[in-house]
DNA sequence: TATTGTTATACTCTATAACTATA
DNA sequence: TATAGTTATAGAGTATAACAATA
């Protein structure tokens, strides 16, 4: 007595594609001079600045402390802006500059050039579907 | 001068999917006694038994000296069979045991009552494209 | 005393290298 | 000598805990 045949659970399908789309990622982001956390930094501060670095790190699910040595990083690159806040000089009020945004668009542009390539597998349908169902479970995030 | 809106990059939306998913699993996991190396081994043995352990560890991308202590478990839990092969005593024929597939089905059907509630989110033309799709780039992995 | 950011420490997971047994 | 499996060691990445500055 054997159960009904069953899809591959998500995870499953999940992880060799994330470690795909990560490894298709890494050289391109090097080439740019970014780490896989500097460049989601950026991508954070581009969407909005923060107030602290604490809420900066949650915005992208590190730990406050794993992101000091990339936030080091990019302010000496010239990517972000870290400044005390005036009015409480604990807090760092954390923003992207000029040349952080168009080294951050021009790492995204190549990066999704990639990506393209590799969606093509799929019909126009499918490929619209499934980024839009990427999007929409990814917002639905609690 | 600004560049054109982009959509995220797959990676950074795989991320937090594939960690919800496997944080969803987990608990499941648990109640039936099972890590997920564990259920990662059992679901590929059930597609196909295999001969030795490192081929094993490579069908599941992981090493050969990882899944060591999991195959140990399993063993001892009676869920797979694990013996030297009479013609070359140094390998390892593998194979899932009827109580090995019985806990596997459990804990995968489990697994997917959760997630197809979690998939009731997206319009029902979505999640099916949106599963092909996923299927489909999966399948594709070199 | 509580909070932000930082540094130092410990822990988990994984891979590398050394070892045993078979061939 | 080469290979499958195992064990022991070391490394990377991460989180936890202690610390300094400010409120």
């Amino acid at each position: 007595m054997t159960s009904p045949p069953q899809r591959p659970d998500l995870a499953a399908m999940l992880a060799p594609l994330l470690r795909e789309t990560a490894a298709a990622e890494l050289p391109v982001l090097e080439e740019h001079g970014l780490t896989m956390w500097g460049y989601s930094v950026l991508v954070a501060l581009d969407r909005s600045s923060m107030r602290t670095q604490a809420a900066l790190a949650e915005a992208i699910r590190a730990d406050k402390t794993r992101i000091i040595p990339t936030l080091d990083e990019l302010q000496a690159q010239g990517y972000i802006e870290r400044r005390p806040d005036p009015d409480d000089r604990r807090v760092r009020l954390l923003a992207i500059t000029e040349s952080g945004r168009a080294v951050k668009d021009a790492a995204q542009t190549a990066i999704q050039r990639g990506e393209d390539r590799w969606l093509s597998k799929l019909s126009p349908t499918d490929r619209d579907a499934f980024l839009r169902a990427l999007q929409q479970l990814t917002d639905a995030q609690p």
